[in-house]
DNA sequence: TTATATAGGACTAATTTGGTCCAATATCTC
DNA sequence: GAGATATTGGACCAAATTAGTCCTATATAA
């Protein structure tokens, strides 16, 4: 159960973006320097998030790609839906399932709970908690709620 | 970020063997009848699962397998890990982690406090929870707890 | 002794993913 | 207007992973 490598790449960019932030816009370019990321993948991971609304593009010399939202307004959920589509741990549970058994199935509903709860954890971590090198932030907060739990 | 879907199937063999707990041992060909699976991937999961001390074994007439521990102990996040390995979002934030950017990398840290949540939420499930139809279970439970932080 | 069932492992096919490249378009500057 | 810069959209291949199958060996109950 691991994120993609491009979505992993995705939020690393991002979060690059973040720190930088004296810049306001960055160019895959420079993006790709900074995290020694390679450039075409850096530039395919940029048009993907330009079209999902998590980034605004700007073409042209001093162009480049810009954050829409605030640090503290785009969750890693965001980012991993934006990248992968609806999170969901099985094929059968997320909302285009055609699975044969439908309604038969006896894990499914126990699924959809277990896939929004996830959702939830990542929708709590903003790329402002990503880059924090420590201090509170929306995970650490999270975590100690559900610490009682055992 | 899906589990594989030999996972998915492992749980759905386990939740059977706790919907039909009235047998105590359960033969790979009658699992696979009952679920559907075919027989060569459904031995080839049992063997696994059996080394990973979830399931004894028993050879021969009147063999089969059954669970070690009641499925009231048994959580998704134990048959994952067992499938899978550590739980994790990320390559870089397992344990055996050998990724080129070490301590110089920004995001690292908060993957593994994500990582370790996600977890709590999967070790709160337990295979009982999956076969209940409705009612009350750990994962309700648990979704009620972090409704608030939105 | 025979039938039943798991154990271990090799192997192939299918699918997904990662990564690269190219031609087109927009836009800033000179 | 020309030219340089930067994104856009899509095709394409290579690599890696995953799913699925099969075969032989071993244990055990009747």
């Amino acid at each position: 159960m691991r994120i993609n490598k491009l979505t992993d790449y995705s939020i690393i960019l991002m979060a690059n973006m973040v720190i930088n932030s004296e810049k306001n816009i960055h160019t895959a370019k420079g993006l790709s320097e900074e995290t020694e990321i390679p450039l075409p993948t850096v530039t395919r991971i940029m048009k993907l998030l330009s079209n999902k609304e998590l980034l605004e593009s700007q073409r042209g010399p001093q162009g480049g790609y810009s954050l829409i939202r605030t640090s503290q307004e785009i969750s890693v959920a965001d980012v991993i839906e934006a990248m992968e589509g609806p999170i969901s741990l099985t094929e059968c549970s997320s909302d285009n399932c055609h699975c044969i058994y439908e309604d038969n199935c006896d894990v499914g509903k126990p699924w959809q709970k277990i896939n929004r709860a996830i959702r939830k954890v990542l929708k709590n971590i903003s790329l402002d908690d990503m880059v924090k090198k420590d201090g509170n932030n929306g995970l650490l907060q999270l975590t100690s709620i559900t610490e009682g739990s055992f």
